[in-house]
DNA sequence: AATGAATGAGAATTCATTCAT
DNA sequence: CATGAATGAATTCTCATTCAT
């Protein structure tokens, strides 16, 4: 008993596997209120759906706004990753940017508040999981470009700000009317693509182009 | 031009006078706390800056939600009106449909929090404000599509609901990178405009087109 | 017109009228309001329901008290005064007696937390109203002693409180079953009547006394 | 008797064994104050003389109201209890009615103000407790009645009531003259004995008894 | 003399965080 | 290590009283 214990034994009254789960539990109760609830949730009621006591709790996460970050950057990380797949996945240029859109706005749906948040709100969150997205966008630039499939001028900074653009436009409307910002998709893409004569310049003022009347 | 007159003179908490002046003080203080910090602040904070007591305040707003719906119906109004007056004031449909999306965008930065949350928190504020911006771009979206300038199949809500999406692009970079939302507007103005051969199907899905290689 | 105004003329803008046709128009409201709600009752409200200002009524009463007051004092006196004049009407001392507790219970139902608040609530309010309801049972109480009608040891004090206690009975019943405190009143003078053999001794313990089995 | 317990020390602030200690804590104080004060009294002060945060007060109580129903009826059981207790031990059935007024209303006097709003104020509060009441008197009255000692057409309603309204006597003298009331208990009481020769009869109207001259 | 807007000290309630068991 | 009771500052809202017009 009094021997040094060996750390590899197996000992069943979980000293980390509860630890483990205790986290996680916490980490996916904190996802579920946070969607519902935004960031003014009451850490009581995560504590509550997640079973744990308030110090289970905050010795995981010392502070409320520790949870609610690693809940951000868990929940971007995953979306952004299903995203990035999709693009892998394509066969084409043009399909990888397609479908990189069409994966990552439906995977936004479920993330109302929490992205919300994410752009607005305390302090600025998970920089790296931003780069790390912005990295996969480049990629899906650079071989559109290089197809003559992209819109001259248009930078990786434009892709994903019109990533997060459309994005809230899926979270006011998902729920109303679901899929209607499918056609804002389609319209953006439209405007994106090498169809375009004319370059986009550097200070774009939308008002120097005009449309071939009755076109 | 009149004789002076003494009613017009600055004399701090003048009464039944400055029912109407402190009214508008607590509108204004609040638009700007409201704006900093979202619909959390401090009523307390919010009489402060105003100048006014507590009973005053709730004297004019009973709750805090009223001061609140009052504070966003208001910049929605005066928001929404210059941007329909933007629309007036020009030439040709394509040129009053764009200078009603640079007018609005513009002054959506002003409205940070407020707009944001004009969209999300708080049950639903200010329908009425809401059916009337869309009556405007209804209009802009006739006068363009009658002129053959605008593509197809676009819907009065396609615009409203990409004017709400450019919105938010416009609140998370106005900041850090201003006029960066508009290479977006000029890209989605493009992807609208009628040089597209196919018109925009009702259940657009993104993927349906494909450019022209190296057009 | 700038002639020293003499006291008797007669000027319709009433300067006196007003304050008294106020004065008496807070005190309905107050009365009102008082009996419906106890003295917690919002200032702001009797002065909505009598149709003056705040100023006004803070010129006929300074204080919130002043004003519980006066209303206590009016509606104790009216009752008392009633309940006196039932007993004058009356032909012989005993019916004097129960025609005063008849007439005085009856009352006291309209007069529900006021009555209440007068007993246990804020200072001691009108000491002269109850001396005189005093006198007024003092001399019934002579009458109908001397008559030899009421049981001797009987005080004043004991009908004075009697009246009390059945008046928070009247209170408690009246509106959910109406007239059930007269069974109690009819006890009470049952119990007071010359009837009984033992006069009522100076320390009375109910315990000292036993009916007589199957009287 | 056992060997003495640790967990018997006095040590302030012991949390789960503690939750109880606070929890009579805070009811002990509220009862305090609430006889004190009425239902007026700030939480803050409850708070401060249980010698418990807000936090706590309202961890068990999460409503001021609720705190202020637990405390009168816990009151009113003690009370009802003790007046039981006390006919129980009586030998014959008038000793025990007796017995039940007498312990009754000596308990009344330590209840004021909270037997005060037990009638008057907030709600209707502990049905419960008022039903077990009337049966104890019930089981009183069919008792007495039984043995010829009660007078024909004497109902357990009036005997509640003459409770209720003795009531009131004692908590407006015990004070400024204590056992004052007893001298009402006295006559009531021989009012409701068999002595008397007619019943009482169902709507009576005092006037239709009239006292023997010189009795 | 009348008006009702303004005042601000309270009062009830919530919630992030700590700590004894 | 887990638990959940305790803490108390912060927050929303009320109301007796004053005061400028």
């Amino acid at each position: 008993m009094a021997v040094a214990e060996p750390e590899n034994t197996t000992r069943r009254r979980a000293p980390r596997a509860d630890a483990t789960r205790n986290r996680e539990a916490i980490i996916e109760a904190a996802a579920e209120l946070l969607a519902e609830q935004g960031t003014t949730v009451d850490v009581r009621e995560i504590a509550r759906r997640s079973g744990v006591g308030m110090g289970t709790l905050y010795r995981h996460f010392p502070k409320k706004e520790d949870l609610v970050q690693t809940v951000l950057h868990k929940d971007f990380s995953e979306w952004a990753e299903s995203a990035r797949r999709a693009a892998i996945d394509a066969e084409d240029p043009w399909t990888a940017l397609t479908d990189f859109y069409q994966q990552a706005l439906t995977g936004y749906a479920r993330h109302r508040m929490i992205m919300e948040n994410f752009a607005l709100t305390w302090s600025v969150p998970d920089i790296e999981g931003i780069r790390r997205l912005r990295l996969v966008i480049e990629q899906l630039c650079a071989r559109a470009g290089a197809a003559g499939l992209l819109r001259p001028g248009v930078t990786t900074d434009d892709l994903l700000l019109l990533l997060v653009s459309l994005g809230h436009a899926v979270q006011i409307t998902d729920e109303c009317r679901p899929q209607m910002w499918n056609r804002l998709l389609r319209i953006s893409l439209d405007g994106l693509c090498a169809d375009h004569r004319e370059p986009l310049p550097a200070d774009a003022a939308p008002d120097t182009h005009r449309p071939n009347q009755d076109g």
